[in-house]
DNA sequence: TTCTCTACTGTGAACGCTCACAGAAGCACT
DNA sequence: AGTGCTTCTGTGAGCGTTCACAGTAGAGAA
């Protein structure tokens, strides 16, 4: 590093300096670089010292020029902005997605599409082919845009089930059917018979999954489904709120609920706590997701853990492989049930 | 649009092709597009239909190449992971300035430096410009990353000020001292005179801003100073209850505590219930931030609101006028006191 | 008319890279 | 010695854009 730093950019040094300065032509060193073939060890080894001693970092934009591809890829968020405060699972996606495209080299670029305007600049950016594919996270699983960039042809992977029966699109869930079964078998096995249920939206696979995990068991076990036990939510805190009061309302007996969102099980602790039932003495409350929400609220929640690293790793991998021409696929992760304070 | 969609991605029209159909050269279109003078009325209305006919978006990737350009910025986030998750703080400041650059239609690049490893990827990544500039968030304001990239002539804006005492960065930060006088002045106004503090890591002009402003209104005021009322934590929650059980140790008849970040006042508020104080009738409690942090507590915080919208859009424009060539600049911005139910 | 100036337009070169192709060198087998 | 194969290397072309420069047309002044 003999780079004497004035403060200005100096001019990087491109694929000619590092040729010359191995002795070997333009084509050799782009060999190397690209992990091609039919490089003698003598030659790769010059080229690379000869890397290393010049600071030679290839210039991506030359490369995409020729290549067509970008190397790098969108995160795009389709909810309204305030989500992205609120949800703590957005955090740790985003954060889960950056680190595995690290791993490959490649750069997140963040997306917002909260307006329509910005819908359609996004849009137009995509599809005019400057980013390689798309990780697409929204919670209305039947998304406008993520379809139109499906229609146009651009890779892309969602993160939870799309509603669309047999549309052929990537994505990586979790499987909330399979949780929503295990907690509330949990819920059961403490005793509870009178077990509510705030779920997801119903117009959303996730939250139809849960619900139907939720009446799958109570009536494998026997127990009796009562629809005032049933009220639906958007997984926000405050949709959690006013859920348990209209559960209170219509079946003060309620002994358990299982709320299908950590934000919202929040909001539900604090309508318990309101009205003077003791979580978990009298009211046994069950989460969804495990999010920060879990072990901040007061007791702590029992919840269903979603592995939103794996989950991450695994949008990702399907995207790269679909970017390299490969089908779209569908993955469905495993839950785990985390038993805390409040059940 | 006459694009007919088979799946795979077309070859998008060039400058070329639109040139072609406007019946004018590339030069005069990619004078249209670059809003250079010297365009006839005729020919940019002949053009701009023509862009819109062929749907043409401009290949960035060649643009660049000889611009040396790449029209897009890096959010650098030097902090460990977890930061991410638990700050609110974070979150708001990503989503303004992706917002703030989108409006110049600038894509921004996610860069998480963790662990070492990562930050000397990303050094490389930036310093071979990759990106033109880079917004720079952490709270050790120290930060051998930035002073890196500073070094090697990268255009960046910090958020908050900077340790270094004359170093020429670009920073934006709330008037911590300002804001911490407010929150005191405040807490005597209600009659305190025992007010603890638990401050933000001494070693960030942050921190120490906000213990002198609490130190000079309590002197102006002619209240004197006790060193068992101080305590200093790292704007963690866990840190907050630490503080503020060292504080009840020392000082168990504090009636107000200037907490220096939202996040450790919930923390502070725990303890504080815990040990049976009634917060506000026995202890007021203030924060710091306006973070999501502040009203869900309960009680919801007093606490002095940084303008992150206003921070992220000055960050923004700090940052492309020293792209376009300005000197670094400091912006200060004004705080506000809001009252809500913990004083 | 001729000259100058302004307003505009077209053209070749270049940015740094990859790709396809041609060619060289080495080896084995006729 | 010739042929064919494999392994390796160098070279020209071209990706889509911008930039500098040259050139044209028209208006106004001499």
């Amino acid at each position: 590093m003999t780079m004497s730093n004035t403060g200005g950019r100096r001019k990087p040094p491109t694929i000619h300096d590092v040729a010359r300065e191995a002795g070997v032509s333009r084509g050799t060193v782009s060999r190397v670089l690209n992990g091609g073939h039919y490089v003698s060890p003598t030659a790769a080894e010059a080229v690379n010292t000869a890397i290393r001693k010049t600071g030679y970092v290839v210039n991506r934009h030359a490369r995409s020029l020729i290549t067509g591809r970008s190397d790098s890829i969108g995160f795009l968020l389709t909810e309204p902005q305030e989500k992205l405060f609120e949800d703590p699972n957005f955090n740790v996606l985003l954060r889960c997605c950056t680190q595995a495209l690290a791993a490959h080299d490649i750069p997140l670029l963040l997306m917002l599409a909260g307006t329509e305007d910005e819908r359609r600049r996004i849009t137009r950016y995509i599809t005019a082919g400057h980013v390689d594919g798309v990780l697409v996270v929204s919670s209305h699983s039947a998304d406008p845009v993520a379809e139109e960039l499906r229609q146009a042809g651009v890779p892309l992977v969602q993160c939870g089930k799309p509603m669309g029966r047999g549309s052929k699109v990537s994505y990586v869930a979790a499987d909330d059917r399979d949780g929503a079964r295990d907690m509330v078998r949990h819920l059961l096995s403490l005793g509870r018979r009178r077990i509510g249920v705030v779920t997801g939206p119903l117009d959303s696979p996730g939250g139809v999954d849960r619900l139907a995990g939720y009446k799958e068991v109570l009536t494998e076990a026997g127990v009796e489904i009562d629809e005032r036990l049933i009220v639906s939510g958007d997984y926000s805190r405050a949709s959690g709120e006013a859920g348990a009061e209209r559960l209170l309302a219509q079946a003060p007996d309620m002994d358990a609920v299982f709320v299908a969102s950590d934000l919202m099980a929040q909001g539900a602790l604090t309508v318990l706590r309101r009205t003077g039932r003791r979580v978990p003495e009298d009211v046994s409350v069950g989460g969804f997701d495990d999010s920060t929400a879990a072990t901040e609220s007061t007791p702590a929640l029992t919840t269903i853990r979603q592995p939103y690293d794996r989950i991450s790793t695994e949008m990702v991998r399907v995207l790269l492989a679909q970017i390299g021409g490969e089908d779209p696929a569908a993955v469905i992760l495993p839950t785990e049930l985390i038993r805390r304070e409040s059940t």
